[in-house]
DNA sequence: TTCATAGTTCGAGGGTAATCGAAGCATCGC
DNA sequence: GCGATGCTTCGATTACCCTCGAACTATGAA
C-alpha cells in the first residue's frame, strides 16, 4: 500500500523519553557511557541498556568500546539535525519541558548543537562568514573560499588535518531557536574548539549551554559581531 | 533537570504507525479529507479522527473546514522537511516499508514532497538554477536574480502572486532519496504546477509518484538538464 | 584470586494508548 | 421536513512496551 522508507520505526524511537533525554544528552556532542546516559534519563542501567540497543538498531546511535566503557554517540550529523529541526517544531507548539526562564536565554544565546556552535552566536559567526565572503554557499555545499582559507589559519585552525577526516568540512545545520543555518562539519566543530582553546568561552559540565567569559565575548564580537 | 523543547512529545505523534501514514500521505502537498486519511491509514474514522485531533494539538497539522468535510495538510514547510529527514535516516537505516522495487525507483525519479518536486529531477533543476545564477543561495535564504525573474517570466509563472503570499517564495528542502537540497516554497509549488499546466508531467492518483511523459521529460531536461 | 564496577539478559508486572462498536451532532441534498 | 454522509465522543477491550529486580558476563583493580 504505501511506499518508500518507513518513518514511524525511527521516529517511535525519538518518542520515548527516555531515549530523547539520552538523545539530547548527546547532542553536546560528548561520547556518554551507558551508565551516564541512564542517569541522564533517570532510569536503571538494565532499562538504559535496552533503550540504547534499540538506538544504535535503529541507526540513531553508534558505540566504541573502551575497556569496561561503552561509549555512545550519535551515528551521524543527519541524526543531529533532525533532533534540531525536531527542537524547532516542539518549540513553536510550546512544548516546553520547563518554563522558560535563564536557563532556556542561556540556551538561545550560545550552546552546543552535536558538536559545533549553535544559537545566537551561532548563527551571527555563520552570517558573518558568509557576508565577508570568506564562505561561500553553493547549492547545498558549502565552501571555504581563498580568504576564507587564509582567516582560518590566522585563527589557528589546522586546515589540512579537517580535510583528512571523512565527515565533510562545511555543512549547514538547522538552528531551532533561531530557525536560521549555523555552521556545522568539521569546520564547525574545530572552530568551537578554537574557541575554547583561548579560553574565550567554556561548555557548561552538565548542560548544552556554552558560557562566554567578558574578554572572550568581545574578542568574539569583534571578529563575528 | 532537562532544559530546552521537549522532542518526545512531538516525535512520538510521528512515531505510530497509522499517524505517519497519514503524515506521509499529505506530503503530497494536497489537503485530504478526514475519512480519505482514515484509508490511507488504514483504520476507522473513529480512529483517525482521534489521531487528527492530537496531530493538530502537536502543531504538525492544521485544518479547514469546508461544508461538511474536514480538510488536513501539513502545518508548516518544517513539518515537510522533518519528515522528509526522517526518510533519510529510515532510508539509510534499512527501514524500508517495502522491498525496494520499480515503484521506489519511480519515487526516486521524481516525486510530490509536500507540494513541490523532489527526487532526480526536483535536485537536478535546483542545482541547474543555482548554475545559471537565477537563483542564489544567502546564508539561509534564497532570492531569484533579475535574470532569474525574467526566465520565471518567461516560463509563465506570475510572479507577483507568489510575493503576495505569506510563504517564503524560495526556500530548499532536504531530498531524502538524494541527501541534496531542492527548491521547495512558492515558487517551487508554482514551478510544478506549471509544469503540470504544460503536460509535461502529471501526478499519480494514489501515490507520490510524478510522471513525466517522452515530450515532457524531453522539454524538462532541455530547460533544467 | 577476590572484589568492585560496567554492562547485559531474562522474566514479570503494570500503565499507557491504539483500536473499534455504538451512539450523537452537524451538514448537505432532496 | 427526511435520509444520507462526514465527523466526533464515549466506553471497553486489548496489546504493546516501558520498567525494574535478579541473576549473569566481562573488564579492571588490589
Amino acid at each position: 500500500m504505501k511506499y518508500g522508507p518507513d518513518i514511524s520505526r525511527i521516529a517511535s524511537l525519538i518518542g520515548d523519553p527516555a531515549r530523547a533525554n539520552m538523545l539530547t544528552a548527546l547532542m553536546s556532542g560528548k561520547a556518554l557511557t551507558a551508565t551516564e546516559l541512564a542517569a541522564e534519563a533517570g532510569v536503571t542501567p538494565q532499562t538504559a541498556s535496552s533503550h540504547l540497543a534499540r538506538l544504535e538498531q535503529g541507526g540513531l546511535l553508534s558505540f566504541r568500546k573502551q575497556g569496561r566503557h561503552k561509549y555512545a554517540a550519535l551515528a551521524s550529523e543527519q541524526v543531529a539535525q533532525v533532533l534540531e529541526m525536531l527542537m524547532g517544531i516542539a518549540a513553536r507548539a510550546g512544548h516546553t519541558r520547563t518554563r522558560t526562564g535563564p536557563r532556556n536565554q542561556a540556551l538561545r544565546e550560545a550552546r552546543i548543537c552535536y558538536n559545533h556552535l549553535a544559537g545566537d552566536c551561532g548563527t551571527r559567526m555563520f552570517d558573518r562568514l558568509i557576508e565577508r565572503d570568506l564562505l561561500i554557499q553553493d547549492g547545498d555545499d558549502l565552501r571555504l573560499t581563498d580568504i576564507g582559507k587564509t582567516f582560518m589559519r590566522g585563527f589557528g585552525i589546522d586546515l589540512p588535518k579537517l580535510v583528512k577526516g571523512k565527515t565533510p568540512m562545511c555543512r549547514t545545520c538547522l538552528d531551532w531557536s533561531e530557525r536560521r543555518s549555523h555552521l556545522a562539519g568539521s569546520l564547525g566543530r574545530a572552530l568551537l574548539s578554537r574557541i575554547e582553546d583561548l579560553g574565550w568561552a567554556r561548555r557548561d559540565r552538565d548542560t548544552r549551554i556554552v558560557t562566554f567569559t567578558p574578554q572572550g565575548r568581545q574578542a568574539f564580537d569583534a571578529l563575528f559581531g
